[in-house]
RNA sequence: GGCGAGUUAGCAAAGCGGUUAUGCAGUGGACUGCAACUCCAUUUAGACCGGUUCGACUCCGGUACUCGCCUCCA
């Protein structure tokens, strides 16, 4: 039984879809004004393998993550570059999307843009004037009547009382109530604009998602999710928005990831304190920053420095090293895959770590505890070739790793090509160094042997005799 | 100021009212020319103060500190 934790409610709930088997998630994706930093990497990858389990559960999963391609910060920006903004956006949702399928992110079956609906947008912001929910002063902007609207506050739990003594909202004339948010802005000279009833302009933030999720999923769905930072005042809009116009509840489950840390700090645009994916892609290998992130639990925040990626790079080496020993065809362990049997103890021991593994996850997606049945089923695994009598059970176990690796989105690389990434150095000159080494060794000249090892070392190539000769990796 | 979350061993990070989380690091041993990998054994916990309980890291109350949101922000 799958347990999600409920932002709205503020504990974890049994998950039961609205429509039978098929369930329909949409999380806020990205304004796209900059290359993508780690924080946004985080809230992918955290719904990336939300995705990932629900599909595996046997879920019908239909997910969409919109791109916010027309705001503030995409004119600004565009204007300082000296572009125009569908260049800017465009550039930048290449640039994501290069991120994300470096990290292992599975393509959204949707992914929206909101200057894709405009005309949904005008739809339901005439609808929301008719029925007295939003009004529009003249000056060209459409603003929504919170006060109007009984629930403001139930996601975020905001007192409106509060939110309004709270002097850090910009006091504007043409507001009723300086708590009202704009759903249509007026456009001003050299911006982009669309023809509207109230004059040309652009969306307001909101609106986008109450739209596209209308549109996309229906009035009322399943999961509506998105990063840290969201739940207000963007999601509390959204509900206020979406449920005034539908009369219908708008997202039954509401998931939060945890922000993403440099230190005791969120990492973020505004603290200037971030690192883009791609940055950090430039020195380590991209599922090494994947293991990361979904190493601490997805509403909890992960802690990013130079020793959790370097720790991160050792765990996920560690699992690569069990699955490389498994299909090395050399290992004097090795039998053919003809001969393999499945015996009632591995059987048994498949079946229990399965458990554990789904057990974990359907406990609002526990990652950590997840990764323990993976580290065991290694142990596992590495114990049968110390103890040989079991050998045939091996590449049962080591296909399950894969499976269950492959529900987090881990552990799909080719072992050996993962343990020898992310080095800079010529791999026809370790090939050399280990001949020379090998050379040494028969004229017993360790002094030289050892030598050449350290030399590999200082690159971070390390050295490992077996019994089928000298195998090489880069350190963790 | 309002609302919310957190404080676990050297580091990272989970579950759990009584029985080993896990990984890295450390220590001892096996293996190795030496290493690496791996295996075996093992040391380090639960911010602080009270309460409930036969028993609390786990439940309750308080204190301290940290963080997030309240403004664009994943």
């Amino acid at each position: 039984m799958l347990q999600i934790y409920n932002t709205l409610t503020r504990k974890k709930e049994e998950f039961k879809p609205l429509d039978g088997n098929n369930v329909r998630m949409y999380v806020c994706g990205n304004t796209v004004y900059d290359h993508s930093h780690l924080g946004h990497a985080s809230t992918m990858v955290a719904f990336d393998m939300i995705a990932r389990y629900l599909r595996a559960k046997g879920y019908d999963l239909t997910y969409v993550r919109n791109i916010t391609d027309i705001d503030d910060k995409i004119i600004r920006r565009a204007a300082e570059n000296g572009e125009h903004y569908t260049e800017l956006v465009e550039r930048m949702i290449a640039s994501m999307d290069e991120d994300a399928a470096a990290l292992g992110i599975q393509k959204p079956d949707q992914e929206p843009r909101a200057t894709q609906h405009i005309d949904g947008m005008l739809e339901m912001i005439g609808g929301l004037i008719e029925k007295g929910y939003a009004y529009a002063p003249g000056n060209g902007d459409v603003y929504f009547r919170v006060r109007k609207f009984e629930g403001y506050g139930k996601l975020s739990g905001k007192i409106l009382e509060e939110l309004e003594s709270g002097a850090r909202i910009a006091v504007d004339e043409s507001k009723e109530d300086a708590l009202d948010f704009v759903l249509w802005k007026g456009t001003k000279e050299g911006e982009p604009s669309w023809e509207s009833p109230w004059g040309n302009g652009r969306p307001g933030w909101h609106i986008e998602c109450s739209v596209m999720c209308k549109c996309m999923l229906g009035d009322t769905f399943d999961i509506h999710g998105g990063g840290p930072d969201l739940p207000f005042p963007h999601h509390e809009n959204e509900i206020a928005q979406s449920e005034a116009a539908n009369g219908a509840e708008f997202a039954r489950y509401w998931m939060h990831s945890g922000a993403l840390r440099m230190g005791k700090e969120k990492m973020s645009k505004s603290l200037g304190n971030f690192f883009t994916v791609k940055e950090i892609l430039e020195k380590y290998p991209p599922e090494v920053v994947r293991f990361l992130l979904i190493s601490s639990h997805y509403r909890k925040s992960t802690n990013y420095s130079e020793d959790t990626l370097r720790m991160a790079g050792e765990k996920l080496q560690k699992l690569y090293t069990t699955l490389k020993k498994v299909d090395d065809p050399f290992n004097e362990f090795w039998v053919p895959e003809d001969e393999v049997e499945l015996t009632e103890e591995v059987e048994e021991v498949i079946g229990t770590l399965k458990e554990k593994f789904f057990a974990a996850m359907d406990d609002d997606f526990n990652t950590p505890e997840a990764i323990a049945v993976l580290f065991d089923l290694s142990s596992r695994i590495n114990r049968i070739f110390v103890d040989r009598s079991k050998i045939n059970q091996v590449r049962k176990l080591r296909d399950l790793l894969v499976e269950l690796g492959g529900i987090l989105g881990i552990l799909q690389d080719n072992p050996e090509a993962f343990l020898k990434s992310g080095g800079d150095v010529d791999e026809a000159w370790i090939e050399e160094m280990i001949a020379k080494r090998k050379a040494a060794k028969k004229a017993k000249d360790f002094a030289e042997a050892d030598r050449i090892r350290e030399e590999l070392l200082s690159k971070s190539v390390v050295l490992e005799d077996t019994r089928q000769g000298t195998v090489w990796k880069i350190e963790r």
